[in-house]
DNA sequence: CCCCCCCC
């Protein structure tokens, strides 16, 4: 096996060579535990041997798995450079590995390749012909919220205008915007702290100070300065607890070697949200590190930064193509139906309809809120919603079918049907320049726009083409055999069906009168109808509906639970109405029943395991019952035809 | 120092 041999000297002297092909001689801790770890590496290529390459964080199960043990064959995929003060001998370039595959393990290759000798930059004559640079620069940054001043044109139109040359220079220095700066900022890597240089407190933050990759920064170094791309924002919030009250805003940002969040309060929150802008990037020193509760944050960093009155951060103007662009990672919309609640998603779609923006007050905050639903559509034929909030919901602008691209979506579940809500971190971009936007907008106007879509999100009103209501239709042969409901949690899944009988006893039962209760009540004989949910006896109960019924289709049939709203439109009548004729006329009651004995609906299913009696029993409880939408029944059928004889997209 | 991220 061939190391790349002087892949080293070219690397450590500002060149670039794609994936080099390396031996790993050995690891070591350097810093810290736990969360705080990092690894130096004995890193050669045959003819060299490094020992100023360190390994990412993200890296660092990969030697405590034994993945990466002495002498291990890698092709390093992704490495950088960053130039870090050497104990006031001037700048030293180390080498941060951000991934890597292994070639062969340590255990097979059972020794080091080559005589390699330690490189040292005294040493090394001046780089070889750098290999071409790599990676060419991503697509330039679209605006992202607010989404103001939608354009129809699939361009950056609301961008800023994208300085990023076509291509790098070379060689590539991707975290020394001046090699020769003067000094100053930087210091301490890993573990090698060293003693504070004086005076340099009030310093300035220069537009050519030498820069650290958001990898290195920990806790135990306070020195250092990063270049980096904000992806996203969040507005100023302000909170009151126990323990105070103040305002806030975090941002996210991201360079080459990573990710980290940081967070202003009070006087930082005002100084700097005005200047902080999705899309551009900054210059950032002297903010403060702290250990981040991944409870809140989904990015890949141990750490996250505040800012203090000693912050500082500075706009760069030009020149930012070394740091990456807004990077999604796109999931397609039919993987959302199996994604688990509360999980991050970047999705990208085609808008297929509009909701209104829809005002109402929390529950639980008693806070007015505001949002808005925007179907989307993608080549996999699936239609999701997208829930807007507040300013966000107000200013979207969907007409004439723009592409949407949402970044840190989160995934949420209601009765069994997903929707991608956009909390406040997360971004979106409409008709963003990237080749994933433009693809999507030649399918839509090819097909896209005459396809029949399944939507994975129950229907929440506002336009909409035919789809919807009908979504997860399957039999409830299907259902059984699927075995839904025996995973622990609810299952949802809709039925086209028909009530093959409805019991017509017990129909109608004592709810408790207290608000949001409905529990059954028991009389006490005495005038008084007692609540064990509420822990009390009142003078009065309501009628409610709870009808059990057999649904059938041409597959089978299963008894299932209709409770009072769906009960009401499946009847017809109030529960005070049917109450009333249950005490005047049996006959006009039973007819009651007879009425709606099969119809036919669009059932929405919940079905659940439960134990009743001991006794383990499969549940099944209708969520609601629509009328059956012929138009879209068809479309399902057609879509499934389709899946199943492997053809192309079906026109309506 | 927040950590709410909403509704049917």
């Amino acid at each position: 096996m061939d190391l790349t041999e002087g892949a080293l000297s070219t690397i450590m002297n500002g060149g670039n060579v794609e994936a080099p092909i390396m031996q790993i001689l050995g690891s070591k801790k350097i810093s810290g535990a736990g969360d705080n770890e990092r690894y130096r590496l004995l890193i050669s290529d045959g003819v060299h041997v490094n020992s100023f390459a360190m390994l990412a964080t993200q890296l660092n199960d990969r030697i405590r798995n034994g993945d990466l043990s002495d002498n291990t064959i890698v092709r390093v995929k992704r490495h950088i450079t960053s130039s870090v003060p050497n104990s006031g001998k001037g700048q030293k370039r180390v080498m941060i590995i951000l991934d890597v595959e292994v070639v062969a393990p340590g255990s097979e290759v059972g020794g080091r390749i080559g005589n390699p000798v330690s490189w040292s930059a005294d040493a090394s004559a001046a780089p070889a012909a750098p290999a071409p640079v790599a990676a060419p620069t991503a697509a330039p940054a679209a605006s992202s919220r607010p989404a103001s001043a939608n354009s129809c044109a699939l361009s950056s139109s609301n961008s800023p205008p994208a300085k990023a040359p076509p291509s790098r220079p070379s060689p590539q220095k991707p975290f020394s915007a001046n090699a020769g700066n003067r000094g100053g900022y930087g210091g301490g890597y890993g573990n090698n702290i060293r003693s504070p240089n004086k005076g340099m407190g009030g310093m300035e933050l220069s537009p050519n100070a030498s820069t650290h990759p958001i990898a290195s920064l920990t806790p135990y170094q306070n020195k250092w300065v990063i270049k980096a791309r904000v992806t996203g924002k969040t507005n100023i919030r302000h909170w009151s607890n126990s323990k105070g009250e103040g305002s806030l805003f975090s941002f996210d940002l991201v360079d080459e070697s990573g990710e980290i969040r940081a967070t202003a309060f009070r006087d930082q929150c005002e100084k700097f949200h005005p200047m902080i802008e999705v899309g551009k990037v900054y210059l950032i020193t002297k903010a403060q590190l702290k250990t981040a509760n991944k409870k809140f944050s989904s990015l890949n960093n141990d750490y996250e930064m505040s800012l203090t009155g000693e912050t500082q951060i500075i706009p760069v103007h030009e020149d930012d193509s070394g740091v990456p662009q807004i990077k999604f990672n796109f999931s397609s919309l039919n993987d959302i139906e199996n994604m688990e609640p509360n999980a991050s998603v970047d999705v990208i779609g085609v808008v297929k309809s509009v909701g209104e923006v829809v005002t109402f007050v929390a529950k639980t905050s008693n806070r007015e809120l505001k949002k808005r639903d925007v179907t989307i559509v993608d080549r996999t034929n699936t239609a999701v919603n997208l829930t807007l909030w507040g300013q966000d919901a107000e200013e979207f602008d969907g007409s004439c079918q723009p592409v949407v691209a949402v970044k840190g979506g989160k995934v949420n579940e209601f009765q069994g049907s997903k929707t991608v809500s956009l909390p406040g971190n997360a971004t979106f971009q409409i008709n963003p320049d990237i080749p994933e936007s433009h693809e999507l907008k030649g399918w839509y106007d090819d097909e896209g726009s005459t396809a029949t879509f399944k939507s994975i999100s129950q229907r929440t009103g506002g336009g909409g083409g035919g789809f919807g209501s009908d979504n997860d239709l399957i039999t409830i042969k299907d259902a059984r055999d699927q075995g839904l409901g025996s995973g622990g949690k609810p299952d949802y899944f809709s039925v086209k069906g028909t009530l093959i009988m409805i019991k017509s006893e017990n129909a109608i039962y004592q709810a408790c009168p207290g608000e949001n209760c409905n529990k059954k009540v028991i009389d006490q004989q005495n005038g008084m109808f007692r609540c064990e949910k509420c822990g009390r006896d009142y003078p009065n109960y309501k009628p409610r509906l709870l009808l059990s019924c057999s649904v059938g289709d041409w597959s089978d049939n299963a008894w299932v639970s209709i409770f009072q709203e769906v009960a009401e439109v499946i009847l017809g009548k109030s529960p005070e109405e049917l109450d009333e004729l249950k005490q005047s006329s049996a006959d006009a009651y039973q007819q009651v029943f007879q009425a709606a004995q099969f119809k036919s609906f669009t059932f929405r299913m919940r079905t659940q395991m439960s134990v009743y009696n001991d006794e383990q029993r499969m549940k099944m409880n209708v969520v609601s019952a629509k009328k059956i939408d012929h138009k879209a029944y068809c479309g399902s059928l057609l879509t499934e035809l389709k899946e199943v004889l492997g053809m192309g997209t079906v026109s309506k």
